[in-house]
DNA sequence: TCTTGACCTATGGGTAACCCAAAGGTTTTA
DNA sequence: TAAAACCTTTGGGTTACCCATAGGTCAAGA
């Protein structure tokens, strides 16, 4: 099969398959005429692999390991595993900073009531956000994204 | 006061500050001689207004708007206000998808322990993540990065 | 048989918010 | 005075794709 039909057997675009091909995470023949790419039925099962492992929050340079193993014969299962454990800290600390984000949306929002448009007088910009607690003026690793 | 300086009294890095007026955010005078920026304490609190937007999830075009509205004297905050009304619901959905994830990523790492390493066969690449789920093969709009 | 229209290819640029390296000018300090 | 420290601009890298372009290929209908 072609790229396009690939795509859709697993609910993919045809770009993000071309792509996981240049990143070396699918391995298509080439067909000798015309230079199509062709997949069998491997590649549909490699290819749902990948979107579970995405879903998983694995990065695609990590699958390309993760497959460069299996493919090598090497079980990469301790490999995912380790991932997994280190990963899973991070998610948590991103997904707290995302909660405690939508509380002061939500203040703000509240507060948005009793408080004064306040058209600017050269010295404030907006008290919704002038109002907030600065973000610990400390330096890194505050609010910083993870991966 | 040189890049540097206003950097570390907000406590970003002078590369950020440079990013931010590259972007249009400031607009520091230049020394005459020598062309370095000089920012005075108005950049100090535009700065400071920077990060708790940046925190409360606003994208640096979107602050760059908010203060261009504030510098050509309208208030920004029915702007403010509508961003974080629209941005609130992706937010909390964005949580949901972690909150998936990391539960997902748990009951692997708990499944792991009574699953054998399975050295791949050629057919199998690691049961901790082939046992899982499919993505909803549909297509789109499923576990979609927002911002 | 010819002409669409659908599909394929590779290349290159865009996204968000910075980080980093390089090359070279300036200022401060020992 | 010379080195250390800091400034400038330019350009490339990061992530996981998406999209536009230009041009080749193929199946089907008139």
């Amino acid at each position: 099969m072609k790229v396009s039909e690939l795509a859709s057997r697993v609910g993919v675009t045809a770009e993000t398959v071309r792509h996981y091909t240049r990143e070396g995470l699918l391995h298509p023949e080439r067909h000798p005429h015309n230079g199509y790419q062709l997949f069998g039925q491997r590649e549909v099962e490699r290819l749902r692999f990948i979107q579970r492992a995405r879903t998983l929050g694995f990065g695609v340079a990590e699958i390309r390991d993760i497959l460069n193993h299996a493919d090598h014969g090497d079980s990469p299962c301790p490999m995912v595993r380790d991932l997994m454990a280190s990963r899973l800290p991070q998610i948590r600390k991103r997904i707290r900073e995302l909660q405690s984000l939508a509380t002061r949306m939500e203040q703000a929002l509240a507060a948005w009531e009793e408080m004064p448009d306040g058209t600017p007088d050269g010295h404030s910009l907006c008290r919704l956000i002038e109002g907030f607690p600065e973000p610990l003026t400390a330096g890194h690793e505050v609010g910083e994204e993870t991966r």
